[in-house]
Parts: C-alpha cells; sequence; structure tokens
DNA sequence: ACGAGACAACCTCTAGGAGT
DNA sequence: ACTCCTAGAGGTTGTCTCGT
C-alpha cells in the first residue's frame, strides 16, 4: 500500500485542490495533477468539484476509505477480537477496568516526558511529539482562541470504534498531563465522522 | 473574458542490466 | 569495480479546451 507525499499531504490537510497539492510539494501544478490522476486510477483518492462563480469548478481531491488504509491501524482485527472477548467473557466492568490501568500507566509515561516542558507551549509540542512517534500524525496550532492539537490519524480507531472508553481516556490523559487548569475539549472526532481527532486547549 | 483543467511533447533523474 | 546504455517514473512547458 502507497502512502506516498501526496497522500500524507491530503491525510493530514483534508481536501485540497491540485494548486495547493503542487504549491505545498513544490511542484508545478500539472505535475500534481498526473500523480492525482494515477492516485485517482488506483482507487486511492476521489475528486469532487465545487462551482465558485467565474471559471470552471474546483476539483478537490481526498482520499478514499482505500487509501485511508495505507495508513497504520495496528493489528485492529485482533484488537477488536480481544476487546470483544474480555466484553463477553468478563463483562463491561471488567474491560472498564482495563482502560483505566492503561490511562495511569499513560499518564505517568507522558508525564515523565514532560518533565523538561514548563510553559503550556512547551508541553503541547512535547505531547504532539509523543503521540506522533505512536502513530496519531500529530500537530498544533496555535491562534486567537489559544492552541488546536490536530490528531491526523488514529491508529487504534477500529478499538475505538467499538469502546469509547479508549477516547474518553485520552481526553482524561490529555487533562491530566497539560494541567486541570487548562481547559480542554475535543472539537473533531474521526469516530464521529471527521476526517481527524482535534482538541481545543485554552488555559 | 477569465480561471482552471487537459493534453502532448519533451526533459531529468534513477535504477537495473550488460559489457569491460 | 567501473562505465555505458536503456527504460520508466516523475516533472516542466506551451497550448488548447471547457465552464461560468
Amino acid at each position: 500500500m502507497k502512502t506516498n507525499r501526496f497522500l500524507m499531504l491530503l491525510k493530514t490537510r483534508g481536501a485540497l485542490t491540485s494548486a495547493a497539492i503542487s504549491k505545498e510539494l513544490g511542484i508545478t501544478s500539472e505535475g500534481a495533477r498526473l500523480q492525482l490522476l494515477k492516485l485517482t486510477e488506483e482507487g486511492l483518492i476521489q475528486s469532487t468539484h465545487e462551482s465558485k462563480g467565474v471559471g470552471r469548478p474546483t476539483q478537490y481531491f481526498s482520499l478514499t476509505e482505500l487509501g485511508n488504509k495505507g495508513f497504520p491501524d495496528t493489528h485492529a482485527e485482533l484488537t477488536v477480537k480481544l476487546i470483544q472477548q474480555i466484553k463477553e467473557t468478563l463483562g463491561e466492568d471488567a474491560l472498564q477496568t482495563v482502560i483505566s490501568a492503561g490511562e495511569q500507566k499513560a499518564k505517568q509515561r507522558y508525564s515523565q516526558q514532560l518533565q523538561q516542558s514548563t510553559t503550556l507551549e512547551e508541553r503541547i509540542q512535547q505531547l504532539v511529539n509523543i503521540r506522533t512517534v505512536e502513530g496519531y500524525m500529530a500537530e498544533y496550532i496555535k491562534d486567537e482562541k489559544g492552541y488546536l492539537l490536530i490528531e491526523n490519524h488514529c491508529p487504534i480507531c477500529a478499538a475505538a470504534q467499538i469502546c469509547q472508553g479508549f477516547c474518553t481516556s485520552e481526553l482524561n490523559t490529555f487533562k491530566f498531563v497539560l494541567g486541570e487548569e487548562v481547559n480542554i475539549t475535543r472539537v473533531n472526532h474521526i469516530i464521529a465522522g471527521d476526517r481527524r481527532c482535534a482538541y481545543r486547549i485554552q488555559n
């Protein structure tokens, strides 16, 4: 499965025009168009048209389900089976206990790695680094409202689909490591159909 | 008329194979 | 090991076509 720079760009930035893609990648629009055509033929991306007055309708390219499969979703099937077996044999409470235990360990691990970071921005940057290593393709944006922590990919999506306790646990962990005085709200959620997960962080 | 995509020809780079 | 040749992929340029 290909995860080339075109797919990576569409994964991290969402739907883009061929002109925007060529600009981002530093190639001509025609060079980009030829590659996009090839990826479309391979079923990895799809295009939609949007009319904006004068001129041809703008063509936006985005990843298809097949294109998204090029990004890691570690042992998804096995994970789902294990979760279902825990639910069936030990019950919902047992699963929650397992998730809580994982949450405690994550809090401990993240806290250790954030020890050297003093300001909120440094802590967010370090959190982004940790999450990226874990496969979440994380980044953050500083704007007038504060910070937006973005996770472009969810490597545990399959597990999260059948048990949202994982998502709740992640949010709890973020709150814990960034400080209880910081307000964190999830504003985008892959499970809800968004293309990414995003968290608004305000002091 | 304008803005944007499509097409054809051509160039550049790189990997792989053959010959020395 | 080195050089040369070839093929293919990726990219550029100029021009045309199309939708508004």
